[in-house]
DNA sequence: TTACAATATAACATTTAACCTATATAACTG
DNA sequence: CAGTTATATAGGTTAAATGTTATATTGTAA
């Protein structure tokens, strides 16, 4: 499943800019992508790689633009996830108080 | 809310394994937590110490011993956060599939 | 108080990530 | 075909992350 990864891709700001404006936009082309922030177009290119192999973003070809859109799945990969984890912990909390009062007497 | 340092934090695989063990054991000491890792005890420590920083987890002090916790609002936190996005990107995908049946004409 | 156990910090080496400029590739335009 | 536009790749530099060993700190226990 490599979740880590998923986690790895969004750990950047520029990343994450992307992630959000594309969510918002649907779908941009890489240098449309690329002129909100100050850094290269070459930089950007290579945040959008590191997107696209952690299954973030989808690109396809239409002429020679690259327009780039999110894939829906990874989003819901990340939200089942934290979904779990949230139910796994609210399983075992009760339990863990118990615990921490008895070590506070 | 600095969310690309949340997930920042869990970009890296013995920090993902921390914050797994965790979910399930709900607290666990900082040698323990060691263990079935393959790194020096201070590595971990300092796992723990950017999970902490991060607002992963939570520690304590019993004794000589430093009880680790997760902290399930920042769990809760990124739940939230990827399923508002998930809405978001679902308003537009209707807008977005009209677009793209235009392109391909 | 002396020694041990749990954990953190320091100092340093190594790997990885991110950036830049220059250049390559591929498609569009005249 | 020649020039331009959109995007990717290469080569090199710098900064950040990670790991290691040695050592410091703090609490426990004899």
């Amino acid at each position: 499943m490599q979740i880590d990864t998923a986690f790895a891709a969004l750990s950047d700001p520029t990343r994450m800019g992307i992630v959000m404006r594309l969510a918002e936009a649907g779908e941009v082309d890489a240098t449309e992508l690329a002129k909100p922030f100050d850094i290269s177009q070459p930089a950007v290119s290579r945040h959008i790689k590191v997107l696209e192999t952690a299954g973030w973003v989808n690109r396809r070809q239409v002429g020679n633009r690259r327009p780039i859109r999110l894939n829906p799945e990874k989003l819901e990969q990340i939200h089942v996830w934290t979904g779990r984890l949230r139910a796994t912990l609210a399983a075992n909390y009760s339990r863990l108080d118990t615990l921490l009062e008895e070590d506070t007497k």
